[in-house]
DNA sequence: CAGAGCACTCATGCACAGCGAGTGCTTACC
DNA sequence: GGTAAGCACTCGCTGTGCATGAGTGCTCTG
């Protein structure tokens, strides 16, 4: 653990090697760390005082601060970000761990509930809060639709998505519609939608319709009106799984009541999480840390996200840990990464 | 506040009224009640060391306690369920807490997301925790059935409830099964079903359909296996909506992060509470109260239930709130009663 | 530039005392 | 026999003072 792994611009070896174990021990231990203790612990034997030399010098740079004259150093965000960049060694996942994740994943095929359930699986294994979202839609692609009359003034809309996957949606229509009529509507819409993402249909669709959309029933009126409802996962707005509360509880930035509020209020506030997932989103990368004030929400500049995309034929969702900046970057990543690939394989499946 | 409102059977007067005080006091402030506060409000006059008597009578008795010797009393739960039953006077809901909760009942029609934000507002109104329960289908009354191919292997079953709501199902069915064929399977269904519960048709289905149970493709012989798939509503097993824990934390109860850690636990295992919910279904009465150790489990020997059912045509659920033994009974119980009226109200139109 | 020495700063833990709320008990009164 | 007054006692809570120790910053020497 102590070699530098990375090439990096703009700190002298020494630096490095004593911010890794300033950010290293913190980690493991929630105590701010002194220069006795890096004296002893470094291979290359330095007294306290020169380490408390450099160490003035990282703190000048922004990578370390003290909380109090007479205490150890702590990393500040930027100091966990050149540690996660370049310093940090990923730690292999233990087998009994992958073992205990793909028995949770075969356990039920119910996607809702493996999520949930895999959700909570991650939470405890990180000891973090653990956040898993239902796959978006939106990229998926159209195969096709389906109405069904299920009562008079109802109509259950089937919508299919090549990967396999399908939504319903109940429509109240104003009055009954006669079933060939249905189908002829039914057959249009297929015809005009097919090949594209739902994406592209929530964006277009009124183009699409418009020569047709003054049919006498007002079906297509209906469907232009709902045209959100019906292409947007009602699961995008809100389904976003959050599991292994008790678990974070236990870290120890948690004796502080006030630590406590504020996690509650993420949890109870999906939206800001959400908000989050979505810049997660946009990057290319597989998986995506952001540290603290990275961030830029207000609640969230003491936490940190891990999260990484599952990917079924063109169908994403999300999977990831919300902890303590403090948290134990190099297990976690390869977790929420594996995890990630699991989810997707099993999904495809 | 001071009057006794009902007959009771073991209490004189002024045991009675002191134990309205001691109990109303603790609701109000969490803090032990002195003899000497009560003998300051109390109309009539006592000196403090007359109402100890007492005290200690009703110590004796099982209804109060305290906490160490130099405190003042506490109501133990036998004296919670007799200020409940005998001594406890409703409090009228305000007007503005009615509008707030029609004004969050009108605010969507997707249902599932009514009752998530129905209790929100909740658990902001009463400080609690609110609980609310998916409607059970089970005693909904089955109206018809809908077979719908979707993928050469995919079967959408739809099932609708006479009350007007709708549970989808998607099935794997070996083969390709003929369009006419899923036809006849279904008008058969609907004849052998027609006007029985959900419940009625999980337990006899079986028996029902054993004539055809050979039927050259196989499907009466899937649904006769998924029968527990089609007709239990999968948010029986899970769908127990909690919110409010941001309001819950308020409480002086929870300065104390052991107790934190109970209600996280709480939250975090809905078998706990679904568990609850299903005791207090079997209650005739409208609404339902258990104080503390009234609940059997260990877990919630500290916490109170307040919940009342809702009643859409023979489909029923249950909405709630949960808090320590020391809520506000007189105010949170019409409160509780007013939303699931209104529920009801909502969901039937 | 490395390292030793030293004064200084704080957080933490502990013991101790004082305060005040409240009780229980005894006794006196009506 | 119920009511009240007096008094000693208990116990939690708070504030203070003090010792401890970890850790720093700075300076000076090799």
């Amino acid at each position: 653990m102590n070699e530098v792994t990375n090439e990096n611009p703009k700190l002298t070896e020494r630096e490095q090697s004593i911010l890794h174990h300033v950010v290293y021990n913190y980690i493991q231990t929630a105590v701010p760390v002194g220069s006795r203790y890096i004296s002893k612990h470094l291979e290359k034997n330095l007294s306290p005082a020169s380490i408390r030399n450099v160490m003035a010098d990282l703190e000048e740079t922004g990578f370390l601060s003290h909380p109090h004259t007479s205490a150890g150093r702590i990393p500040t965000d930027l100091g966990y970000r050149f540690y996660i960049d370049y310093l940090m060694e990923m730690q292999q996942l233990g087998d009994d761990e992958k073992l205990r994740i793909q028995q949770q994943l075969h356990q039920t095929n119910d996607a809702d509930e493996m999520l949930r359930e895999t959700s909570k699986l991650l939470g405890k294994i990180s000891h973090q809060l653990s956040i898993v979202t239902s796959p978006h839609l939106s990229s998926g692609i159209f195969e096709k639709i389906e109405l069904i009359p299920i009562a008079s003034s109802k109509l259950l809309v089937v919508i299919s998505i090549r990967t396999g996957m399908v939504r319903t949606i109940i429509l109240e229509v104003g009055a009954e519609v006669p079933r060939d009529h249905l189908d002829q509507v039914g057959r249009m819409i297929n015809e005009r939608l097919a090949g594209l993402t739902l994406k592209e249909i929530r964006d277009t669709f009124v183009d699409r319709v418009r020569d047709v959309q003054n049919e006498k029933t007002g079906l297509i009126r209906l469907f232009v009106d709902s045209v959100d409802q019906l292409f947007t996962d009602s699961k995008e707005r809100e389904k976003v799984i959050i599991g292994g509360t008790k678990n974070i509880v236990d870290q120890p930035e948690f004796v502080d009541p006030k630590n406590f509020r504020s996690v509650i209020e993420l949890i109870e506030n999906e939206d800001i999480i959400v908000h989050l997932l979505e810049r997660h989103d946009e990057s290319q990368r597989n998986y995506v840390v952001t540290v603290g004030t990275e961030n830029k929400e207000e609640t969230t500049k003491e936490y940190s996200f891990v999260t990484a995309t599952y990917d079924v034929g063109g169908v994403t969702g999300r999977v990831g840990i919300i902890g303590p900046t403090r948290m134990n970057y190099g297990k976690v990543i390869p977790l929420v990464d594996y995890v990630a690939r699991a989810i997707a394989k099993m999904l495809s499946s």
